[in-house]
DNA sequence: AGAATACTTCGATGAAGGACGAACTATGCG
DNA sequence: CGCATAGTTCGTCCTTCATCGAAGTATTCT
């Protein structure tokens, strides 16, 4: 009856608990293990194993074998803007099963979005820069304004495109229910902030820890 | 286990292949009737209804009724955002299920995405306003060029950003495997296109065809 | 080699949900 | 009012697929 590439296919895979679980926590940015995405995903090791092939088959993870282990990681940009994009529309449909409990409240404050930050510092980040006018931004659309370049270049960051991948994008913020800073800029933002060990990531979590000294620095660049 | 938003709903809403027909049918833009889209999805009009109920609770479509026919659309851009998002990675990781048949060389040619021009001629459109650095291309990001203003302004199309959308934004065009041009730009030239009548909408399809005149001013416009 | 760890495959079970026909409601038309 | 069209609700059938325990393969450690 319809042409074209089969969505429901790919939107399916997304579409069980397990694997939604999964491919969240590889949101993260960085590659996990079978048993670690079993845990995550709150299902035993056969059932996982059964998921993780049947996205491997859907193309939507990629698998890098080192001796015993199997590192899981997504299959890349286009597939992390994917969830993105789905996480988008089900943060604002959504009756939000959220309960934002004191659990997860380094979460809220800071974490890893793929291979950008994300959460209420990253959301003040944004806005800042859009204030001094050093990104322009037109709803989701955020473009370079005159003084990026140099800007950057100060914190030793070149914003010149050379991936293939836009340099600024909108991401929205799920904790916060509004935008931050996502694209190679975003990621080339968090590379800064783990190199100059302001802050470091939680073990077997997202959640991103800013050190006093680290915060003090972070704020003083981004948010001053 | 995971917190945020519940992505797998949303996704499996879409994983079903008589929804996924229907939400791609309304990728067309303009709202359908149940029986339209029972027809579309090739279901039954009870199995298209109960679909349709599922869709409108998970706020995915909007509904108007008028006398005994009710239009379902689209919820929003966003919602549109997150069906090309998923259309491009099926096109790209899946196998092609495509049968590029004549029954569809139209489609390929021009067609209607949401709300934007697709196919080969919108694709060769960007092609040519970048190389005329109308519009300044970073892979999927697109930003208006030195230019930009006048040039739109010359055809009667605004290119300040009032809505709550990007201006402009790269879709990725499953026949061709390459971007066209999305976001408030693309949808003025569309209806700057349908307004001159350089072209109409096929019926019961989201096939564009121009007119030999209209092809010829389309051309000397967006293609010189 | 033998044992332990990491992961996959197999087989059986069970629950979720997609399908349609029949009956019901609502709007329009003559 | 009676009939036709548009759409929904209900009940039932049936397929699909997620789940887990048990057994099998691969890799590392000692």
């Amino acid at each position: 009856m319809r042409e074209g590439p089969d969505i429901a296919r790919i939107a399916s895979l997304v579409g069980d608990p397990a694997r939604a679980n999964m491919l969240t926590a590889l949101m993260g940015g960085t590659a996990l293990t079978a048993s670690e995405l079993a845990l995550e995903a709150g299902v035993s090791l056969p059932t996982a194993s059964s998921h993780l092939s049947k996205l491997m088959e859907g193309g939507l993870l990629t698998l890098a074998s080192q001796g015993r282990h199997r590192y899981y990681g997504l299959a890349g940009p286009q597939v992390a803007g994917m969830i993105e994009a789905i996480t988008g529309v089900a943060a604002s449909v959504g009756p939000q099963r959220v309960r934002p409990g004191p659990r997860d409240a380094a979460m809220r404050v800071a974490r890893v979005c793929y291979d950008h930050l994300a959460g209420e510092q990253a959301v003040a980040m944004l806005d800042r820069l859009v204030d001094k006018k050093v990104l322009i931004r037109d709803d989701n659309d955020i473009r370079l304004g005159q003084s990026a370049a140099s800007h950057f270049a100060a914190l030793g960051i070149d914003v010149e495109s050379k991936a293939r991948r836009p340099v600024c994008r909108a991401c929205l913020d799920w904790s916060v229910r509004r935008s931050h800073l996502a694209g190679t800029l975003g990621a080339a933002i968090l590379d800064k902030i783990l190199l100059e060990k302001w802050a470091r990531r939680e073990k077997d979590s997202r959640a991103v820890v800013f050190s006093p000294l680290g915060k003090q620095a972070f704020e003083k660049v981004f948010l001053a």
